[in-house]
DNA sequence: TTGTATGCGTTATCAG
DNA sequence: CTGATAACGCATACAA
């Protein structure tokens, strides 16, 4: 159907070796009179020539592609981050292959076992695993590889915040505002940053309840019924899914608690409950992950190592009125 | 460096022909005898064979592979799109690739180029163009495709929804109301999604102010910065991003104007803001994705014809508050 | 400057 | 039941 190599060929009377350097292009291509050249690059356009990049890829071993497999796409977190790698590789001749583990471990050896399989040239992975050995159980040593927002013990290339800052800042602004009790409600404990969210929290305050459930809304909203009984000062989020259930299950309260949350929520500012959040910068993370990769694509043997970077801490103006303090 | 079918046949003592047959399973497994089939499954997994989809996919032209190509990842609707049809899919023993234009009309063509380079079997696509043409100059006609939230004209494979009838109940809900002037933040013009729901409004009210841009947060917060010197008492943004800016500049104002929207605003139900919103129905667009697209993948032949979607529309309390109205 | 031949790892055809 | 062998489309070492 589509025409190859071959079919150009035949068509400007030379060999495949010919077309193939031609459409090459750069140094090759020059070394290939100029007359056929023309020729052959004309027949090419003329007969609308594609290459099948299957086989080129079978061929070279390179697909100019990257895999980003995250845990949960539907979280706007990720889906801008996916946007942010997307552009950044975009501009270094990558395209970008989003695939979506949706928090579930089974799906996660699943797409490892195929991208694997699929000769893409580097991973960028939010891991649901936590063990070196299990990852490199499905994937090649050899592959480039960054992991993404929740480091494995053992591997230098990634890239993620401070958690430690992050909730240490978020239980400084607490504190500072007086406050000595919080419920939790806390993402699965096997996911590293909500495991360590939750024991800062845990260290710096008195806990009075806690709940655990998957990072999702649903979750929040379970908590908050069940909290609805002695509604405490502040609940503490470790992360934004479970604080929009929350904050949605909140009806009209007349002093609703404080809420702490890590990551961004939407329209924060306007909402009518006083909200400390720990934010953490999605740019950098998205330009720290391709500068880590970049160099390993490119056979470079340069020496890697983790970045963390600090989250900041932001209020809104509800809480700032509550508590007489500017951001 | 992986093993592949020539090692293990060495390994086995057998040809390449016996192991494919045997590693391919099902009914052609059956037709070799019980030992050698034994011998090769167990070599096949003790030097941890795993097939190279890429040769599989040069040689059979399938790689169960179905592409999602969205206008913007970052934006939750896209997301959560992007992760319920990546579900369905999955049980349909396809995995998806998600990839991103970025709102960029060039990107677009590329990653339709590059995508039907490599042997996806279908495509999901919501679309930036809105020609039929100028689509089918860059993939085959014969490619499974279906067209997601934007139709295009003289394509039936299409999800998405109705366009009208979302305006219109937006409509409704604001002229209950007794509202007859609004100011107008659209999206692009070029896509059809926000003409259209430019124009239906348009068309019911009093537009005093109009406001066009990239369909981001930050044409939002643009609009409402020059429209503060006469604060209209209602903003209709075309989507949820630019409301998402225009909220986000809405300091303390004792009035607030009542803001209508489509899709989702998160927590809108506790904003002190008067706030309808058209919402899709996105389970059920990504189901219909994927309803449409299935037969197409298994080359039944079956009519199929664009599917069209109720919204309904959603108000906050704030607005019922002030509007002395149910939802 | 150009052509021939080989291989990437599979599947599929055709013998035996 | 099994084994050669030919594609799939491309890139490339080696000849010419």
């Amino acid at each position: 159907m589509a025409p190859t190599l071959v079919d150009i060929a035949k068509q400007t009377q030379t060999s495949v070796s010919t077309v193939s350097r031609v459409l090459a292009g750069g140094a090759v291509a020059r070394r290939i009179s100029k007359e056929t050249r023309d020729r052959v690059q004309d027949a090419a356009v003329r007969m609308g020539y594609r290459p099948n990049l299957v086989a080129r890829t079978l061929r070279t071993r390179r697909s100019n592609t990257v895999a980003l497999l995250v845990s949960d796409i539907g979280n706007p977190f990720f889906g801008q981050i996916g946007s942010l790698i997307e552009q950044s590789l975009h501009r270094h001749g990558y395209s970008l292959m989003l695939c979506n583990s949706g928090e579930d471990p089974e799906r996660e050896l699943e797409y490892l076992q195929v991208l694997s399989q699929k000769a893409i040239d580097g991973l960028i992975l939010v891991p649901l695993m936590r063990q070196k050995r299990q990852l490199f159980q499905r994937i090649s040593e050899k592959l480039p590889l960054v992991i993404l927002d929740r480091p494995i013990a053992g591997i230098e290339a990634s890239v993620s915040s401070d958690q430690d800052q992050a909730a240490g800042i978020l239980c400084d602004t607490l504190e500072r505002a007086g406050i000595k009790k919080v419920a939790l409600v806390a993402g699965p404990r096997h996911i590293i940053t909500h495991r360590r969210r939750a024991e800062i929290v845990a260290q710096r305050f008195d806990v009075v309840a806690r709940f655990e459930g998957p990072a999702q809304k649903e979750t929040g909203r379970q908590a908050f019924i069940k909290l609805l009984g002695a509604l405490p000062e502040t609940i503490v989020c470790t992360n934004n899914f479970l604080a929009q259930g929350v904050i949605e299950s909140i009806a009209q309260i007349d002093r609703p608690p404080v809420i702490g949350v890590f990551d961004e929520v939407p329209a924060m500012h306007l909402l009518p409950l006083p909200i400390v959040c720990s934010m953490q910068d999605l740019p950098m993370l998205a330009e720290c992950c391709v500068t880590q990769l970049l160099p390993q694509l490119r056979g470079e043997m340069v020496r890697i190592e983790p970045i963390v970077l600090p989250a900041r801490a932001v209020t809104n103006q509800a809480f700032q009125l509550r508590h007489f303090q500017a951001t």
